[in-house]
DNA sequence: CGCCGCAAGTTCGAAATTTGAACTTTTGTT
DNA sequence: AACAAAAGTTCAAATTTCGAACTTGCGGCG
């Protein structure tokens, strides 16, 4: 209904489909402060500042994309609460990924501004590659994207 | 130059941070050519379709950024080559991470389409989340994103 | 030298998207 | 019934993107 906005999803790239949901300028800080525990609308607009017309339209995709629910409150009828559904949950290491690239390489002088936990111990946690096999780490210098079929993604 | 068009500048989060840098439709699947070993204008043009106008900004913006370093070819003065610097390559995480939920959550009914491999062993990799302590494996479902400053993220 | 070709980048009008602000609807409260 | 608040809609103005043609700089070749 809006694809049309989003011309590189025909590129069969699981990157490009992922980006087709969240390769605008306000779904990942949606879902940033979805991940933080913000569930409603008026919040999400007050604390980010776009415009609710493009809110509501995101939050629509978002919803329709399976990575939210939309219900509305048991109590209050008034209010819709936007909750995470595990899709939507699953999208942590991306935005985990931006935030330790954002710590890392664009530093504030303040000192480090986020971080990742472990709820269960409050032990901070990092991401990183690990081999499939054993479960062993592998530098992220050694790491390379490739296709698997033969079509080949490089060039 | 053009950072008005990325309001959220002003959110002080890191992710915002990096989003200012590849928060647009296009920078993410150029990051994700130039990681896939693509240099050139032309190419990254012809792969990703994107107009040349458009792709001349995204480039420059990177390069500003100091995710790509520019520079013509030694043995051939009308050619460019856009390559990766520390800080882009610091990228890779950010688009495994989106090529892992691309492939777990939208699906090809002809299998999976990209990987990632150790280039030295060929061996599949993955990210994972691991306790900064002792390097063991956290699931992926007890990591909360957090801040480190009492101002608070969550509301 | 002089001509052709190509990669890279610029320009510009048309189309699409985003913004901001006001307005509407629905539901709860008193 | 009157009022308030959350969620969403509308619409004109501003911004961004697109597409296609055009410009520039350099190399190859006769």
């Amino acid at each position: 209904m809006d694809e049309q906005g989003r011309p590189y999803t025909r590129l069969n790239c699981p990157i490009a489909d992922a980006l087709g949901i969240i390769g605008d300028r306000w779904t990942l800080l949606i879902l940033r402060d979805a991940l933080v525990g913000v569930t409603r609308f008026e919040t999400f607009q007050q604390r980010l500042g776009v415009s609710r017309s493009v809110l509501t339209t995101r939050l629509k995709h978002l919803t329709d994309a399976g990575l939210l629910d939309r219900k509305p409150l048991r109590h209050d009828g008034r209010r819709q609460e936007y909750l995470l559904s595990d899709k939507g949950w699953a999208m942590l290491p991306v935005l985990a990924a931006l935030a330790e690239w954002g710590e890392a390489w664009m530093p504030h002088a303040d000192g480090p501004r986020a971080e990742l936990v472990d709820q269960q111990s409050g032990d901070a946690v990092s991401l990183r590659f690990c081999r499939e096999s054993d479960g062993t780490k592998v530098p992220a210098t050694s790491v390379r994207l490739g296709a698997v079929q033969s079509g080949e993604y490089l060039r």
